[in-house]
DNA sequence: TTTGCGTTTAACAAAATTGTTAAACAAAAT
DNA sequence: ATTTTGTTTAACAATTTTGTTAAACGCAAA
């Protein structure tokens, strides 16, 4: 339809990434990925070449928007208590949308170890080293038990991110509806809080102003 | 050479598994895992007919050995923190072995919910039931803080498992050696039960007869 | 030693998937 | 109206992967 921007170009990277991230077909084809979108499939190699650079932009587009939430969050001002109640709230959040991602990037640094290597260690700025600070304050203060600033973040990576990894099997074991899912998410929130800190999670307020 | 019992098939469903659940190589075709066995593709449909049986007979087969570890450990007649100290153990000694195990059985999921469906279902006997009674004990007594026995049950999976799924990020991110890695895993059977009890994990006896 | 049986292989056929190309098309600019 | 530009498509070629088959092989029993 002429000059119409990148319009169809962001409708197959959209389309790709609720089929890759959202549903976790990982093995999804060129052709499913075009009949989704509803265009013919080789618009996909015009636009990205080949289904690995498509991949690859995904990806990066992805991850980037969801690193860049996170350590909005942790870089901020807020107190330590308050500040990791964000980040769960927005890890969870952003995880319903697509529950996969972590999956998949997974999946691909096995595939292709060397390419995802720099991709996945400039991304990861280390989010324990954005906490550390506060959280030896807390320890020493007696507020919470010794632990180093890693297994503190990946306690709570894990918790928030493993029900979003195994969503198909905990759906599937508990009969859970994807509303029932959802709302089971969302009592996690408190749950992850409260196993860490020993008390109820805060009301959350400037949600927004962290966003973006 | 002649009649020597199923000892290349059992090779063969070892390569295999070390390539789908240890090496995370979900893509892993059938001409890969023969030239890792040595022997000719052909071979594994002889075995196995197809690619597809293969693989639901190696999901199958470890996902019932590691399932019937954790079973027999919680139902055990141990007392409650005992008994989660061994299921902590277990389940990151056998992740040791294959931590790509569960992110292969969330794709599966993806690829064919309905085949996976009563295989998932059958076979993971909600363990949330098997420690509910223990549990509600410890709440009553005022020992640990109110929690159903399904959130405090996938707090503890997720805690064991996610470095295991993650197990290329985490190294990539904290340029950890293989041994590193494996050190650091040890040092969460530890981290793990203080997250939840506030307490050090007590000495495991009983290992072995717990094993089988 | 030869017959039989499980095991192993190479060669072939079929299917699925990816990537390329040249032509058709539609809208905007000239 | 025609040219131009970007977009879209169908048809084709190449590659990869899977699945089949018939024959060869080697050991053990007859």
């Amino acid at each position: 339809m002429g000059a119409e921007e990148a319009q169809t170009e962001k409708l197959i990277k959209d389309t790709a990434k609720v089929l890759f991230f959202q549903k976790g077909l990982l093995k999804a084809t060129t052709q499913e990925i075009a009949d989704e979108a509803g265009v013919n499939r080789a618009l996909i190699h015009y636009y990205f070449r080949s289904r690995d650079q498509m991949l690859d932009i995904l990806l990066e587009e992805t991850i980037q928007e969801k690193k860049g939430r996170v350590k909005r969050i942790l870089s901020s001002e807020l107190p330590f208590r308050l500040k990791i109640a964000h980040f769960i709230d927005a890890v969870v959040d952003y995880g319903l949308t697509y529950p996969y991602l972590e999956n998949f990037l997974i999946s691909e640094m096995a595939r292709q170890p060397d390419k995802l290597k720099d991709f996945c260690a400039r991304d990861r700025v280390k989010s324990s080293d954005l906490i550390r600070e506060q959280l030896e304050e807390e320890i020493r203060k007696k507020r919470m038990a010794p632990i180093t600033a890693e297994h503190f973040m990946i306690n709570l990576s894990a918790m928030c991110n493993y029900p979003l990894l195994a969503k198909s099997i905990l759906q599937t074991i508990h009969g859970m509806t994807d509303s029932a899912y959802r709302k089971f998410l969302m009592d996690r929130k408190q749950i992850i809080y409260t196993t860490i800190f020993n008390e109820d999670m805060p009301e959350l307020t400037h949600k927004k102003e962290l966003q973006y």
